[in-house]
DNA sequence: TTAAACTTTCAAAAATAATTGAAAGTTTGT
DNA sequence: ACAAACTTTCAATTATTTTTGAAAGTTTAA
């Protein structure tokens, strides 16, 4: 395969596993260019690689940005732009689960208290509700703990140790 | 919160969450209906209870059984099938992620480990578009793992040690 | 074998999400 | 202050995904 074909086959392939992730495509494959150059590149550039409009590159750098895993950067004696990702993976992985934690998790994991503290009464359905919300609220919160920590734990010798132990 | 109330902001929550990670909406709704029904429900009852048509409910259902986290159950005398969640968290949660990586991941892990070995030549835009990728495949790799493994560390007495050792 | 009681399928319709492009906004140099 | 070089915004359009509903399919009981 050629450098140009296997590019272009990364681009497409993140950006379709983004939207299986509910991350929207150009979002994605924006990210993906980014993380595959070695230099910062402009918005014209970006629109021309991936054949975008002006305001689609616009809107989702900005969405990028908002999530703290692209940067602006600005060239000497340059008027535009230029934009890079962050390229350390540990980092990226951070900061994309502190955003859904913060995001998505957080305000479910409300809710879930919410129902999950409704008065019983004395029906076995209701008995269930409350029973099954709560234990789905300590999983939910443990689960977004995990992950929290999941770099710092791949990172820990402790943790490769236990990750061989449990092979 | 009365009950009634509790259930529907639970359901709407649960298919809102799915809906930000790629899992259609009334899937989601149908599966939070069924995780905190105390017993098995009929078609019927899910189309009136999420006012969805039976081709809707039909096909979801079809897809979280593909997903094997809801079962179908047969009542004795009764011609209509009924439907039930997984209710083990622990159970849920590795289903999922097995399911997600076989469909979403491993294919995607394939794509990168293409593109990841493709001759480097020797411009420093090539090579590193190698060591990215080659990177990002490990990283991917490892996460993949994790997951598989994260359900048993959480369980696991040792585990829950190094959990509070690192908080 | 027939028909009632169900479930599945899928083309068409509806709902939702993403994209465009041009006008408005901003910044910089002269 | 002006205008060139950019970026952002957002209403309208387009693309994608989901949902519907009725016809076709299946199973069961008599």
């Amino acid at each position: 395969m050629e450098f140009k074909e296997a590019k272009n086959k990364f681009v497409q392939t993140w950006g379709a596993l983004g939207s299986q992730w509910g991350i929207n495509k150009t979002m994605a494959q924006i990210h993906a260019l980014l993380m595959v150059s070695n230099e910062a590149v402009s918005m014209e550039d970006i629109m021309e690689e991936l054949q975008i409009s002006r305001g689609n590159a616009s809107m989702n750098l900005r969405a990028l940005m908002d999530w703290g895993i692209v940067y602006k950067e600005y060239k000497a004696g340059e008027r535009k732009e230029f934009f890079t990702a962050e390229k350390d993976l540990d980092e990226l992985a951070s900061k994309i689960s502190r955003e859904r934690s913060k995001r998505e998790i957080k305000p479910a994991l409300k809710i879930l208290k919410e129902v999950s503290t409704i008065e019983a009464k004395d029906s076995a359905e209701e008995k269930h509700f409350v029973d099954q919300t709560s234990k789905l609220y300590d999983f939910v919160l443990k689960a977004d703990n995990v992950l929290d920590k999941m770099t710092e734990f791949n990172e820990n010798w402790l943790g490769k140790l236990i990750l061989k132990i449990m092979k």
